[in-house]
DNA sequence: ATTATTGTATTACTTTATTAATACAATAGA
DNA sequence: TCTATTGTATTAATAAAGTAATACAATAAT
């Protein structure tokens, strides 16, 4: 794992959307232990409890879950993983239809924005 | 206007977000003069400083204009209000797709959400 | 020329967020 | 039972952000 950090925003915050995207991504399978709190941070190379952070408020969304004296392990609930995500990806849509709708922009506006910026990209 | 104002996000950024807001919907007419700072401050009940830092934010995205001891102005120029909402827009936009595609969603996909969306909010 | 009004700069206070040091608690494993 | 390993709680130190008090500077209006 590449735990490239940089002092623009919050640390703790940037190793949570890392092991976020990493689980979302496959990279660590259901139900698989994470490494402890400490070897995370010593492998990070931040302070524990930063890392500690990080991982319990990651705990809040579900994709992982404690043991107490055993370890951090992935959920297995696969279905809460695909919950998760639609449950974000229904937030980001209203996010961003908000936000585009503030500016004046219809839904005709924003079919027409997303095909060119698609056609752009590719 | 109406200054609600809550403690969930700084004031200075509500306000900048409030006043942005009453721009691009045309509340406020291109050329018009703007309130002074301190007169600002009195009717939103915050102090001079707040309100100046927020106007000093705004003014970075060229809506308003200042004239040493005359006062803030609405921008007269039409197309930088134009330019600045497609600005606005794409980076909206690309932001939103990244978003996305980070959940593992294709362009596909991206289009069916959005109707789905769209159809079930009215 | 004087004054009132404008935006701005400087400084300090206060609060919040972030990180770190350290001690505690629970239990798996030997 | 004992020990090592796990996550957690508490507290403190530091840093950053936000707000406020006050003084300054420029000029339009009189």
């Amino acid at each position: 794992m590449a735990w490239t950090l940089d002092d623009s925003r919050p640390i703790y915050l940037q190793i949570e959307d890392l092991i976020k995207a990493n689980i979302i991504a496959g990279v660590y399978q259901p139900g698989q232990k994470l490494p402890s709190v400490r070897d995370l941070a010593a492998e990070a190379a931040v302070n524990p409890n930063t890392m500690q952070k990080a991982l319990s408020e990651l705990e809040r969304s579900g994709l992982v879950y404690t043991q107490r004296t055993s370890g951090r392990f992935i959920t297995e609930d696969v279905s809460k993983m695909t919950e998760l995500k639609e449950q974000i990806a229904r937030e980001q849509i209203q996010l961003f239809l908000k936000n585009m709708e503030q500016l004046g922009l219809s839904r005709e506006d924003i079919r027409r924005l997303l095909e060119k910026e698609w056609k752009e990209e590719s």
